[in-house]
DNA sequence: CACTCCCGCCAATTA
DNA sequence: TAATTGGCGGGAGTG
């Protein structure tokens, strides 16, 4: 500390500007240091001020190989930091900029300055949320230690938090691995499931927290007790089996952790006060409640619920209950994943992803959006188990084959999806936790799409065909989209895209494709939908309550792929809803969170790709949807997830072009239609893409004119995707017949739309964006080729989207890059799509620029902090503005 | 005063 | 035995 004070004085000033101090203050350091042991010494002061630069200096006095580490991790940071955002606004740009954070703490180290909090920021800003597979990072405790200039001893609070969600393993000693956020949906859905066996009970019967309180403490021995800490071990590390010793280890801030999320997941409010927290977990551990026990036990949830804050997955609220103001902790991270998908899984059955795999597919996605290796590494990931598995165990991988081969072909789309999300997480993180964090998952999706499988696939067809006459295939696809509701089996028969000519629509191979919505505002409206009147019943509210012209602009704003859904119908209703659901979120808990009262599966997603399926399973459904429908979780999770779109769009925030474009389309009778693929089983990571519906609008292209054809979104599962080559018949006379390959799907549908616009260009556009898809191998069937795959597809997107939205795609090598192209497209159309905005984005095509706009605005309003990527992409995209 | 939660002692584990 | 992990709770900072 006196240190500190040195620093204080006369450092206060940027650190990092002048290394000659810092050398100095190694020399003091040790001296100063002599107090603590060893490791203390050297890093301790210096770090406070200028955390990083100091740091980094002392430590490469120290070694050079950490100098190294720290120069690389350095040169990451300004891209990966977006997370940083959320906190501090200053630090979007840079983490690194310590300095300027100085200037405001150095005056003093204030405890804040200190904060688990704002430590786990830091720590976070130094890995990217989703790192490439290609490239493990490690991460030296010591090394993090000294550059963040604080004891080991915090640096421990952190990663064990972040172990229990897997976001990081320990290999060994002193290591630790950085996994990223890619399997946290996986993770959050295994802890959801734990949480609902244990509390699910507690949680859910009660209404109230406050109940749950009371009841957890009649209970909390019973289911609680014994089962927590296994249970949650197991959760935590799925991949690695149960922890071996339990012995200290298993009480510990690791299993705290996993229970403490547990009880976000499963409380319906998703608020959770820290004494209810402590209580239940206290009990797990112990019958006896000392005092001291709950005290020390709060103060732990303080230690965790910082680093959960720092992650974005929950925030501080008040909860007012009768007896008083207590505080609590709401979770504001994605909640779909896990639950209902079981019931729509039924089909899909196996998906069970293999987290893994997921991560390993994404990180080859993502590589070959680089436009390098694909493959390379699916490893890399499985790699990282291992570690975990030294360090713990190893588990038991259930990993199948066929996975692996989903992988493959999944891994592009999960890629994809996983770079979308980065990008969309990127830039929403900043602005705003709650939506933005988890949007995506790979794993979401399939969970979603396995919804939608049973309604969808006819559903949609159906829709489209409404909409557009020209559809002639439809029903066919529609058929082959129901069979593909086996994931499995259909993946031994992928590679076969159903192809229908003539016909507008993709062909997915039966696994591949799910769903294909379309939704025509105007003209499906007036279709008569069933499932969206249900849908609609559901959540009425919104329907009534929110003005479509909102809708859509936020829909294109945000993402086109929500709104896609949004636009059939039903779709918009919903998403109004949506809207105020979540508007009306507040730190409340009961009330809203009420409301989307199972949303089981709902809430979390976050991901677009969710949405999407909701909102197909809706608007598609009119006929099979219905049935689905029916199912409630469908529809509270519909509902849940337009809130949450709703949530993330702010309906101000229009932005100018879109809402014109959202208006226009509103108008027109846009539909946006989405088709959803979904993996094979295996895939359990999905791909989706979409299509912007918005494209049109977006596209500005003359897409408005173009009303007739708008997919929205596509989402094809990344199996389908890869093996699959989607086959998209131009609609209309435009015949874009050529497929596009599954990745592409949403480029198809895109392009579909395009075509019969007639201006085609808007939808190459997206096809474009698709062009990623190449990455993937797409074994398919198209003739596309690698590097413009999707554009192939017919020819006159091919022109103009090879020779436009390809090059916009350049970005591609950054996720951030499809982002925008995504970005562009989606304006226009949905209505809503909070969310979806992420995912619209993804599809989003370069050319449909209205809708980056969207994106900037929703997200920038949102996130004030958009990451330095994510304001690239904005930026690049966003020309528009 | 209550809420937070930093700090670091010191025990359990591990190398 | 030394080092690493990490439980734990005193007590300080904040409002």
């Amino acid at each position: 500390e006196n240190i500190f004070d040195r620093s204080r004085m006369a450092p206060k000033t940027p650190i990092k500007n002048e290394p000659v101090d810092l050398s100095k203050q190694k020399g003091c350091t040790p001296e100063t240091n002599p107090i603590t042991p060893v490791k203390i010494i050297d890093r301790p002061q210096p770090d406070p001020w200028t955390p990083t630069a100091n740091l980094k200096i002392l430590v490469s006095a120290a070694s050079p190989d950490m100098r190294d580490r720290e120069k690389k991790k350095e040169l990451f940071r300004p891209i990966e930091n977006s997370e940083q955002s959320d906190t501090p606004d200053s630090l979007q740009y840079d983490i690194v900029d310590d300095s300027t954070v100085d200037e405001f703490e150095k005056q003093r180290p204030s405890r804040k300055q200190k904060s688990l909090g704002l430590l786990c920021q830091k720590f976070l800003a130094r890995y990217p949320n989703y790192p490439l597979s290609t490239e493990k990072t490690t991460i030296s405790l010591d090394e993090v230690a000294s550059i963040l200039g604080v004891e080991r001893r915090r640096i421990y609070d952190i990663v064990n938090v972040l172990e229990s969600l897997h976001l990081v393993s320990r290999v060994a000693k002193n290591q630790y691995c950085w996994h990223g956020r890619h399997n946290l949906s996986q993770t959050l859905k295994m802890l959801q499931e734990a949480g609902e066996l244990q509390y699910g009970d507690l949680m859910t019967s009660q209404p109230k927290e406050q109940d749950l309180e009371y009841k957890f403490g009649e209970r909390k021995k019973e289911t609680v007790p014994d089962s927590l800490d296994r249970p949650l071990l197991e959760f935590s590390e799925p991949d690695c089996i149960s922890a071996s010793a339990n012995s200290r280890k298993d009480k510990s801030l690791r299993i705290m952790s996993q229970k403490f999320v547990m009880l976000f997941l499963v409380s319906k409010t998703k608020i959770v006060t820290l004494d209810i927290a402590a209580k239940i977990l206290i009990e797990e551990t112990q019958d006896t409640v000392d005092h001291s026990k709950f005290k020390t036990k709060v103060r732990r949830l303080y230690d965790i619920a910082n680093v959960l804050t720092s992650l974005g997955l929950i925030k501080k609220v008040h909860v007012t209950e009768e007896r008083g103001r207590k505080p609590a902790f709401k979770w504001i991270g994605p909640v779909e994943f896990p639950e209902k998908t079981d019931e729509l899984r039924g089909h899909s059955p196996t998906s069970d992803p293999l987290p893994e795999t997921q991560r390993g597919a994404c990180a080859q996605y993502q590589t070959s959006a680089t436009g390098k290796q694909r493959f390379t590494r699916h490893s890399s990931f499985n790699s990282a188990q291992p570690c975990e598995a030294t360090r713990r165990k190893v588990s038991s991988e259930p990993n199948s084959p066929h996975q692996e081969r989903q992988d493959e072909n999944c891994s592009k789309m999960i890629n994809l999806a996983a770079v979308c999300r980065q990008k969309i997480e990127e830039d929403t993180g900043s602005a705003k936790n709650s939506d933005i964090n988890l949007p995506f998952s790979l794993l979401p999706v399939p969970g979603d799409s396995d919804f939608c499988v049973n309604p969808l696939p006819q559903a949609v067809f159906p829709v489209v065909q409404t909409d557009v006459p020209s559809f002639s295939l439809p029903v066919g696809i529609s058929s082959q989209a129901s069979h593909p509701s086996t994931p499995a089996a259909s993946k031994t028969e992928n590679g076969k895209p159903t192809l229908v000519p003539n016909q507008p629509f993709l062909c997915f191979p039966s696994s591949s494709l799910f769903m294909l919505c379309g939704g025509l505002q105007e003209n499906n409206l007036s279709k008569p939908l069933p499932t969206a009147g249900d849908l609609a019943n559901r959540c009425p509210e919104a329907q009534a309550a929110v003005p479509p012209t909102v809708c859509q602009k936020r829909s294109s704003h945000k993402c086109s792929s929500p709104s896609a859904p949004v636009d059939d119908e039903e779709p918009a209703a919903k998403k109004q809803t949506l809207e105020h659901s979540d508007l009306p979120l507040s730190l409340v808990v009961s009330k809203k969170p009420s409301e989307s009262p199972k949303a089981e599966s709902s809430p979390g997603r976050g991901c677009s790709a969710a949405v999407h399926l909701e909102t197909n399973h809706l608007d598609l459904a009119s006929p099979a949807a219905t049935e689905v429908a029916n199912k409630e979780p469908t529809k509270p999770l519909d509902c849940q997830e337009q809130e949450k779109r709703s949530q993330n769009k702010d309906p101000d925030e229009p932005s100018p072009g879109n809402e014109h474009i959202s208006k226009d389309n509103a108008n027109q009778p846009f539909q946006p239609q989405y088709l959803y693929v979904q993996p094979t089983a295996g895939l359990s990571s999905f791909n989706f893409l979409f299509s912007a519906n918005q494209a049109p609008g977006a596209v500005s292209l003359a897409a408005n004119q173009l009303p007739s054809l708008s997919v929205p979104c596509v989402m094809v599962p990344s199996t389908a995707l890869a093996s699959f080559p989607l086959v998209c018949s131009p609609p209309f006379t435009s015949p874009l017949s050529p497929v596009p390959d599954g990745s592409f799907s949403a480029a198809a549908s895109t392009n579909f739309s395009m075509s019969s616009l007639a201006s085609a260009t808007p939808v190459f556009i997206s096809t474009t964006a698709v062009v990623t898809p190449k990455v993937s191998p797409a074994p398919s069937v198209d003739p596309q080729q690698p590097a413009h795959p999707a554009l192939h597809l017919s020819p006159v997107l091919t022109r103009s989207c090879s020779a436009v939205k390809l090059d916009s795609p350049v970005c591609m090598g950054h996720p951030v890059t499809l982002l925008k192209l995504q970005q562009a497209s989606s304006a226009p159309l949905t209505p809503k799509s909070i969310r979806p905005a992420h995912h619209e984005a993804f599809f989003k095509t370069p050319g449909s620029l209205g809708d980056p706009v969207a994106w900037k605005k929703n997200e920038g309003n949102q996130t004030r902090n958009a990451s330095s990527v994510q304001r690239r992409l904005e930026i690049s995209s966003t020309s528009p503005d």
